[in-house]
DNA sequence: GCCGTTTTCGGCCCGACTGTTTTCAGTCG
């Protein structure tokens, strides 16, 4: 049995599709490129719920039938997919890499190969550079430039940013466009405003009168490193940072169904406009439009199509006109909101702006940049009633762990500054925690006595990320056994962008958490750990049948802050938060410092 | 290949832009 990550298996089948597109098979590129997409996001490893279920486990995975159930199993038995093999050997092209540049797609990628033989993208420069690209049908001079630049663009692409880059990017190219005199609106909409934890490009929806204007501004703008494409309402960019911007212009009447367009999920769009054309209507980015069939006229089952305006102002309006409530950004991915929205289930997320405190933030006793004082005031000017001190312990020698000895020296510092910050009139409270590493064996590298007079004790793994998932599963369920362990940080150890997370069976984890009531942590600087799809886990909201009993586990967002501006990554924990259907009642720091602490375990 | 508030068979989202074309295919989102 070998081991393939999701990403390795998503890549298959993701290959599976571009050859069948190649060949112009119709309708099974897209099964396996949602399979694909579907896989690539989910956190629970695909081998392990192969391990777990079998194939009827993989046919749980949405968009997974008999078909690719079976080619995943085969994957695993024999580190090979036959049907992928037998399409290599009819087109042996490095497909992976080509499809990656821009404007090249699977139609030109087999007009390439059967013409030129081209099988790299190497060969592909070295064709267009020699300029035999311009003679094909279909290619001409235009085409043979744009595959240089994609080619020389494609070497130096930077893939996906992390939300937290992106973000304040994308607001600042809004603020610039609200300022123009001719512009009305001016929205960023797409993976942005559904707030994933990584963005591949920037989609902003303008309202205006003057598209032109609007569409020479954005080509103009001096980050700007190459122009797509530039038309009378869209215009495609490169920005020097390496992140691609889309711009959109569209008629104030159609305001909400553009936003709902440039806002996707891709997938949740499909799944509204084929629920759209089952109840007679016609969803684009103008509106919703209701079609009257009228036959007069028009034979053997021709219809001429006359199109009513239903909606389209807002977006709130199209849902209600679909028969659904309003489903919020963060939801739209079509992993069950629609039916949700349609039968009055959806959840009453979390709100930004709504957290009281912060559990987990580190000071320059070990290897934060500021003091206990900074800090607090730092969290008092972001909104925040609360903060706990979480120093990391002696094992981390690295950053300068906190011995007991220290702990209790500490302790005295924050009693100090509490009394500080009374005097001036604050109302706000330091709480005295501990980050405590986890060791190997699961025991904890502070005394038990000393974390007896804690008020916060957050526990994590920051070693021996290689043990086994049996291992490690077994390793940090011990940690969380302990009576004092309030919190477990960062459950996973993953960092957005840099570092995988470690192996570990996140179901038992969270089941774990319920039996020992152990609060788990979704850490927003930098890990967005826990992931959207275990925070949903947890909360019991429509995921995976087998979690369902292990329901309401309790969670905290907090910042990680090592520094006082640390704190408005918070902002990016409420995202993830919501993304994982997380309400105000699942996690913890939305409640007061007083109503918080009593839903630590005893 | 997948899927079911019309369906276990017969469907499968929709439009902008480009470059190559004289009406459209390919790519992208």
């Amino acid at each position: 049995m070998k081991s393939f990550s999701n990403a390795e298996i998503s890549e298959k089948l993701s290959q599976i599709a571009e050859y069948l597109e190649m060949q112009e098979v119709p309708f099974k590129p897209r099964a396996y490129q949602k399979v694909a997409e579907t896989i690539q996001a989910l956190a629970e490893p695909v081998h392990a719920l192969f391990a777990k279920g079998g194939v009827k486990a993989l046919e749980e995975i949405p968009g997974v039938g008999k078909g690719i159930a079976e080619k995943i199993e085969e994957l695993f038995k024999t580190g090979k997919i036959s049907e992928l093999e037998k399409l290599k050997k009819k087109t042996p092209v490095d497909l992976a890499s080509l499809t990656k540049i821009q404007g090249v797609g699977p139609k030109s990628i087999r007009t390439l190969y059967q013409k030129l033989g081209v099988k790299t993208v190497a060969d592909l420069e070295k064709a267009a550079v020699q300029g035999r690209v311009r003679g094909l049908e279909g290619f001409g001079v235009k085409s043979e430039e744009n595959i240089l630049k994609g080619v020389s663009f494609a070497k130096k692409s930077a893939g996906r940013f992390p939300l937290g880059d992106a973000l304040p990017l994308a607001r600042a190219i809004e603020e610039r466009l609200r300022a123009r005199k001719d512009v009305v609106r001016a929205v960023a909409a797409g993976s942005l405003r559904r707030r994933k934890e990584t963005i591949g490009d920037i989609d902003i929806l303008v309202i205006s009168e003057h598209p032109e204007a609007v569409m020479d501004f954005v080509a103009g703008m001096p980050e700007v490193a190459r122009v797509y494409g530039k038309g009378g309402t869209k215009t495609s960019v490169r920005l020097s940072s390496g992140l691609n911007l889309d711009v959109r212009v569209v008629p104030e009447g159609s305001y909400g169904a553009a936003l709902m367009y440039f806002t996707g999920s891709k997938d949740h769009n499909v799944a509204l406009r084929s629920l759209a054309m089952k109840k007679g209507y016609k969803l684009n980015e103008y509106g919703l439009f209701l079609l009257d069939a009228d036959v007069r006229g028009y034979g053997k089952g021709e219809y001429a199509r006359k199109e009513k305006r239903a909606a389209g102002t807002t977006e709130r309006e199209i849902y209600q006109k679909l028969g659904m409530d309003y489903i919020e950004p963060e939801l739209r991915e079509n992993t069950g909101e629609i039916d949700a929205a349609i039968h009055h289930k959806l959840p009453n997320l979390i709100e930004y702006g709504s957290l009281k405190g912060d559990l987990q933030v580190q000071t320059k006793w070990s290897d934060g940049d500021a003091s206990i004082e900074e800090m607090a005031i730092a969290a008092m000017r972001a909104g925040l009633s609360y903060m706990a001190v979480t120093d990391h312990t002696k094992y981390l020698t690295v950053a300068m762990g906190l011995n007991e000895a220290q702990v209790a020296a500490q302790g005295k510092e924050i009693d100090s500054v509490n009394k500080k910050l009374q005097v001036k009139g604050y109302k706000f409270r330091v709480l005295k925690g501990t980050e405590c590493d986890i060791k190997k064996d699961g025991s904890l590298d502070l005394a038990d006595s000393t974390l007896a007079k804690l008020d916060v004790v957050g526990i994590s793994v920051h070693s021996y990320f290689k043990m086994t998932r049996a291992e490690q599963t077994a390793r940090i369920i011990r940690a969380m056994e302990n009576p004092h362990a309030d919190i477990l940080f960062h459950p996973t150890g993953r960092i957005v962008g840099r570092r995988e997370p470690y192996e570990v069976d996140m179901e038992q984890i969270i089941k774990a958490a319920k039996r020992t009531g152990t609060i788990l942590e979704i850490d927003a600087l930098e890990r967005l750990d826990l992931k959207d799809e275990y925070i949903k886990m947890a909360v019991k909201a429509g995921l995976p049948r087998q979690s369902r009993a292990e329901a309401g586990v309790k969670m905290t967002i907090d910042s990680d802050a090592h520094a006082t501006e640390h704190f408005g990554a918070l902002e990016y924990g409420i995202a993830q938060a919501r993304r994982g259907w997380a309400s105000k009642k699942d996690i913890v720091n939305t409640f007061s410092v007083q109503e918080m602490l009593k839903m630590f375990k005893k």
